[in-house]
DNA sequence: TTACGAAACGTAAGTACCTACATAAATGTT
DNA sequence: AACATTTATGTAGGTACTTACGTTTCGTAA
């Protein structure tokens, strides 16, 4: 790749992101914004401030550890707010900042269609061809 | 967990889907659509029909693997549909089914509003509070 | 007759994700 | 003087996701 290429790259990805080129930032956000619990924290915050245990018990199967990570991605995108009270034992607050309100939307609208449509989904369920090395995708429904 | 407590998931599963609930089956389905390549197929379809390879080009940094594991995944929540000519050398075709179209819609939705937002997000980006085990999630920006 | 094409499948190896558990810290309670 | 509280962090280990590469099929081109 030349250097005018690598330019132009450059300024394609900060003009307006292509999700599709492999190396776009945009790749790093939709990642955050769609990743196991970046989804769920992000529908939760849109109803309003938490902190974190409150959070934690709202989401259901989330481990500390995870909870953290993924507030600290949000945190970092600019789409969550994270406000310490600096007080032993800590109290933090998270909500969402003006910028993750707007994506928290899609995100909101995408989860409240699926719960929606989950029925019509479901009938709709196939075995799916086999592919051998079959990941079971999140539990094996212990229900 | 009781017959009765166990039927009352399903019912409950059934009528509406609740994500925050770790054995709903609408997690799996979330997964499925904002999974890492499951997003960007569900996305490209919305704009045509595609064969494999041209799909594959279109998504930048797949594998033939993980595409056909994602088109199968697609495929099995009834998504995406598959149209195989049973010739030889193969030749099949992937398009959305109407469920499909409208969670594409919600999917496009998000991914177009974070490539236009893109600009607005990395200016607001922080270097993000430091958690040791920091993912660098997908590449770290070779270009 | 050999090479090629297109869409998967199989296996092995690598990497990233995720959980579980232990640890920290200042104050108020027992 | 011990202890519980709350939000993390560090480490170790398992699980799942991904990639890379080889294999299959059989008409058509060389």
């Amino acid at each position: 790749m030349t250097p005018a290429q690598s330019a132009q790259n450059m300024l394609d990805a900060m003009a307006r992101g292509n999700v599709l080129a492999p190396d776009c930032p945009s790749r790093a956000v939709l990642q955050h914004l769609t990743s196991r619990w970046g989804v769920l924290v992000m529908a939760v915050l849109a109803t309003g401030t938490y902190r974190f245990a409150a959070l934690r018990r709202k989401i259901g199967g989330v481990s500390e550890r995870m909870l953290a990570q993924t507030l600290q991605q949000l945190e970092g995108d600019g789409f969550v707010h994270r406000k310490d009270y600096g007080e032993v034992p800590p109290r933090v607050e998270y909500s969402l900042t003006p910028l993750g309100e707007t994506a928290a939307q899609h995100l909101v609208g995408l989860v409240g269609w699926i719960e929606g449509a989950l029925g019509e989904i479901l009938s709709a369920h196939q075995p799916a061809r086999d592919l051998s090395a079959s990941p079971d995708q999140t539990a094996p429904a212990s229900a």
